[in-house]
DNA sequence: ATCTATGCCTGGTGGC
DNA sequence: TGCCACCAGGCATAGA
């Protein structure tokens, strides 16, 4: 499940391969991806340019000549290049033709992915993207914002380290990667975090993301940032997928549980 | 405002 | 071996 740090690698990658690229068509194979309206979506996104390529939380952010298209890769989204008319996969669900005979393709097994396309003025003022909150690595990302946001929340830690609208860019593995190195359990209520945790917390985010970012993210399962591309982090991980193993610390088992329906994984010794 | 339940999807897994 | 019910999981939405 691409997050942040997989989401830059994509977009670094994109950008060396298609940046200045003109988007000349696009086919919607499977509508509920797009959360334009079609028929405008399509109509709009023809015959621009690919100026610039970035990301905004876990959204792939494709500025054009004067819209912009948001891609969230959610589960297994990724991308696949081939030339014009080879046989269409299964799982290629929209397809952009691009102006140096190549399609990029959006392959999705699970179809959760969605695009969004909006006029540059407008694409930060409204959602998906007004909601998301600062970026990892952002200076206004201080312990005082987040103690201000937990205080008042019973949900689980690991739960509302989830919530976009907070910190944009977590998921479910670096957030079990960042409260094992905080001493934090996953289970711990929300507004009994302490403001000395919070300032735990933001640093060993910055400190895991910014290195899983150097090494290309983490390939596991469902992500791969283009083909034949795969991250390093995963040698990095110490507990997230580690079942039946132990912890790299204190050497006590690995407990794999559930919260709030997310897998977790933690050290019931290394996190209070 | 906060939190929970549901739907979206399909490949993989585990039980028999 | 084959069938099939069940599950993961980010996020939007509706309802409590």
């Amino acid at each position: 499940m691409p997050e942040k740090p997989e989401v830059i690698t994509v977009a670094k990658n994109l950008k060396e391969k298609i940046l200045n690229k003109k988007i000349t068509d696009v086919k919607v194979l499977w509508d509920n991806i797009i959360a334009t309206p079609k028929g405008e979506f399509i109509k709009n996104i023809k015959n621009q340019t690919i100026k610039d390529i970035t990301t905004r939380g876990k959204f792939l952010v494709f500025i054009l000549d004067s819209d912009v298209l948001l891609i969230h890769l959610r589960m297994e989204g990724k991308f696949t290049f081939r030339k014009i008319g080879e046989e269409i996969s299964k799982h290629e669900h929209v397809i952009f033709t691009l102006d140096n005979e190549e399609e990029m393709r959006f392959h999705d097994v699970r179809k959760f992915g969605k695009m969004y396309l909006f006029k540059k003025s407008e694409v930060y003022k409204v959602k998906p993207l007004v909601d998301l909150g600062y970026e990892y690595d952002s200076d206004l990302l201080t312990k005082e914002y987040l103690f201000d946001k937990l205080r008042f929340k019973k949900l689980p830690i690991k739960t509302v380290l989830l919530d976009q609208s907070i910190i944009s860019g977590i998921g479910n593995i670096y957030d079990d990667e960042i409260l094992f190195r905080s001493n934090i359990s996953p289970f711990r209520k929300s507004n009994e975090v302490t403001i000395d945790e919070c300032d735990k917390i933001i640093k060993n985010t910055k400190i895991t993301l910014d290195k899983a970012v150097e090494l290309g993210g983490t390939t596991i399962k469902s992500f791969t940032s283009s083909e034949g591309v795969h991250g390093k982090f995963q040698n990095e991980l110490l507990v997230h997928g580690k079942k039946k193993e132990l912890c790299p610390v204190c050497k006590n088992p690995i407990i794999n549980t559930k919260i709030n329906g997310r897998g977790t994984y933690y050290c019931k010794n290394c996190q209070k």
